[in-house]
DNA sequence: TTAGAAGTGTGACAACAGTCACTGACTAGT
DNA sequence: ACTAGTCAGTGACTGTTGTCACACTTCTAA
């Protein structure tokens, strides 16, 4: 729904949402944009969630941020317009609508449409702040609090204190291994902060 | 001097620049712009070299990257268009000299001159590489990896095989400890990959 | 219902990085 | 020339993370 940009764009720019952007479904865990690809649209989630993450060489994975409803992906913004190839890969974490707007009109819009600008700006800015907040704890935390921090982002994106997600899952998306995982979430557990299942980890009120 | 800059910007901009612009002189060592600070100007060096990096609480510290002649910090762009704090420190790495740019112009001139435009496009891409290559090297990659690496660009950014830091100093931009460091270099010095020398290190030939 | 796959729990061990303690070498300033 | 400070080398130890091996449980599909 364009509503949902009413009070975040001009009506002039929503109008060129509406004449130029393609209206995309995804599924769960569709990718869409893979490493080394070349971007070709601007992706700006209607609902759902992506998931942008980073892949070395022997295919290890690790999770940079999600983009949620209203927001964009910073680096297309900046690939997109020279057409360089992708650094990154984007997942649908859930089922996910997005707008794809075409590359050429972003380059426009950024000299036409102040907000436009401005919201531009304002991605970048987020996505190098949650980079460098990545940064931050792979150089200076152990992977215990890392693992904290992972979950309650994953919480807080879902909106839920249930996780529906296998500890090799999360071992992946952490670069690390699943039976460290594991014997960090058990430790977790006799600490009362959480409780395990099958495929599912519940995060209890003292979970901080 | 503005005459670096004639392929880049069109006559018009870098008449603004001479209207606008301040040059500024450093010292090596000088703070430019500290972590937390409000960001008042934009750095775009004409020589030397500034050294952005990140600190965590406990003032460990981490270099993300260099800004060297005719680069600008892709941070700045974002951070002062929205009047926010640096997230980062920057450190003048040798004597620098930059202009500073009024950061109300640089909201104008995104508008107005294309080449203006494209530079913020490129510097924020750019450093954004940058910080994943970073995020790659610490999720990925062992210290001593991450230890050849740091040299061969140090090396690069001074165009010199000698690098002239303390080990201590080498730990503190990598946010490791003294002795670790030490005893990875003294393992290079007997792979004959470098010499030893107080305060110094010569990277020799067959450094890869 | 049953076989195989997927998920989890754990012990044992190795590799790596950080810390402590101490030594000795070099350097700058008085 | 002496002293205090900086820098580098090294052994011993600890804690964290990754890896291997294997057991056990739960789920799924034939």
């Amino acid at each position: 729904m364009i509503e949902l940009f009413e009070n975040t764009f001009e009506p002039e720019l929503l109008e060129e949402f509406n004449s130029k952007a393609k209206r995309v479904s995804v599924k769960e865990g569709d990718i869409i944009l893979d490493f080394g690809q070349t971007v070709r649209v601007i992706p700006i989630v209607l609902s759902g969630t992506l998931k942008i993450s980073r892949l070395d060489d022997a295919g290890k994975e690790l999770l940079l941020y999600y983009v949620s409803a209203k927001e964009s992906c910073a680096m297309t913004f900046t690939c997109c317009m020279q057409q360089f190839p992708s650094e990154v890969k984007a997942t649908a974490e859930e089922d996910t609508e997005f707008l794809a707007l075409p590359i050429t009109a972003m380059d426009e819009w950024m000299m036409t449409f102040p907000t436009w600008k401005s919201f531009v700006m304002r991605t970048i800015r987020t996505r190098f702040n949650e980079l460098l907040r990545s940064i931050d704890q792979l150089a200076f935390q152990k992977l215990d609090e890392r693992l904290i921090h992972y979950l309650k982002e994953k919480s807080k994106t879902t909106g839920s204190a249930l996780i529906n997600l296998s500890h090799e899952q999360i071992a992946n998306e952490m670069a690390s291994s699943r039976e460290v995982i594991s014997r960090l979430l058990k430790r977790l557990e006799n600490e009362n902060k959480l409780l395990l299942y099958r495929n599912q980890i519940k995060l209890l009120p003292g979970f901080c």
